[in-house]
DNA sequence: ACAAAGCCTGACGTACATGTTAGCGTTAAA
DNA sequence: TTTAACGCTAACATGTACGTCAGGCTTTGT
């Protein structure tokens, strides 16, 4: 498929897919005429890759756990799964605190609720 | 307590640590020698935004849902949880893929011990 | 045949996180 | 009292992820 669609179904734009062939984090073919063309197996990868980015790794380390990219892993996938808990690491962190934050939240809601209730039943 | 401690604790840099203050994401008190003094709370929230960064927020991003980061939440956390939820999106799906290819990977492995087993044991 | 829409490369611009260095006060131990 | 360790600001430098724009093919509908 042709760039447009690949990007569209990623929900990033062309730029973006092109910075990753640029970084060795792709290989995608040509057709003919020089145009990309992007195959089911390129688009997971890009997909990957789009993840990995958004969850703060640069091209440099996804490239050094470049493994991890492709659809049958070969290789042990070095180190990705370590750096991929670290991250889960952080995000639990927040993750806990936000929703200890929003029960809170709620009860208080809850309560304010509650109040107008018993207030309105009067 | 000082700069180095505060920095060392969360693993992280001094540098960094000014940093957050001057985008505004913290607010460190000073000593009458004009030196910052770090207090508990400040460590906590200085952990969550050194979190949020390691997560692939923007300090822009993260002042928009400051809320998220004081102890007592005042306010709803602006969609801090929804683009939490988001980033979770991305590494579970990248966590479901390598821990897929890492078990694949144990089983090659596996088999291959056992068969190395059958052979010494002829 | 021509316009509209896609693709491509290359280059410049930007935002952001950090590192680094310089110049200078403070504190505490030898 | 000197020296080492630490703190501070300010400014410059770097790496990375993109956005954007120019100049120029290709393809397709009219």
């Amino acid at each position: 498929m042709q760039a447009k669609e690949a990007a569209e179904r990623l929900g990033i734009t062309q730029r973006m897919l092109r910075h990753y062939e640029n970084e060795g984090l792709l290989d995608v073919g040509r057709t003919l005429n020089g145009y990309r063309s992007y195959t089911e197996v390129d688009l997971r990868r890009a997909g990957r890759v789009r993840d990995f980015i958004a969850t703060g790794f640069s091209t440099r380390e996804i490239r050094a756990m470049s493994a991890c990219l492709s659809d049958e892993g070969a290789g042990p996938c070095e180190g990705g799964l370590e750096k991929l808990k670290e991250k889960l690491e952080h995000i639990d962190r927040l993750r806990a605190e936000l929703d200890e934050k929003r029960s809170a939240v709620m009860d208080r809601l809850a309560t304010l609720q509650n109040g107008l209730a018993t207030v309105s039943s009067r």
